[in-house]
DNA sequence: CTAAGTGCAAATCATTTGCAACCAG
DNA sequence: CTGGTTGCAAATGATTTGCACTTAG
């Protein structure tokens, strides 16, 4: 059912190459005007839909007013300056055991869990 | 400065009065009007805007896109339910050097964290 | 031919702001 | 009178959808 889709394809290229874990939908479209093709707003936000549906990308929730997007797979935390709004990622997750300790606090069952630190970054303190 | 206003203070009681903790804006308009009182959503707006200044309230960021707020004070984290947007909050912090870990192998200078679990709620597990 | 992918414009949704009327001090 | 408060309408910002055109399968 899929064909090729330039705009998913550099989607997909712009979020696995790595460095950061999160774009806006805005970032992704300049993002590939900048590596000289062309997509619509429209046509990338319905690329990170699909990415997202079929598990390649998920939300990442930063107090900032917008959807950004990392690649799924790993989890991981983030910290977030304050300042500037870098975005670094923790190496691993900080609550080995904290989901279940949870569950029997609250009676949910859960599923996982999101977690942002925010401060300073280097730069900016 | 600060003159009578009935909004703010409808505001405040509502969210005073403790049973939620995540509030959006719409919310606490519709409960203003529930109460028999009148209120415009830019006035709820503004009274929320003054409210977090104060540092009365603050902002809680769940998945959800809209801006949400709970009484400020004592740091708390949530559960949300995936299925009926329920949230609870944990009696206590569960990251309590967690922070101090993050600076080492950041370098961020911490000030804080934001942690949401998600989840089923008893009631739709 | 048929359905997926795309661009463009327009519709939504929620948050914010401008402005004039209003009112307590 | 003066400045804080409010309602109403309109501006923003970002996300989402409708529609027609193009093209791979």
């Amino acid at each position: 059912m899929a064909r090729p889709s330039h705009v998913r394809n550099s989607v997909r290229e712009l979020i696995e190459s790595g460095d950061r874990h999160d774009w806006s939908i805005e970032d992704l479209h300049a993002g590939i005007l900048a590596s000289g093709l062309t997509a619509d707003y429209s046509s990338v936000f319905r690329a990170v839909t699909w990415l997202e549906r079929q598990g390649v990308i998920g939300q990442v929730a930063l107090g900032d007013s917008r959807i950004r997007y990392e690649l799924a797979g790993h989890h991981h935390d983030h910290v977030r300056c304050d300042a500037c709004g870098a975005v670094s990622s923790l190496p691993d997750c900080l609550l080995p055991r904290a989901e279940a300790r949870v569950e029997k606090g609250t009676g949910f069952s859960v599923t996982g869990h999101h977690l942002v630190f925010s401060g300073l970054c280097p730069a900016c303190r």
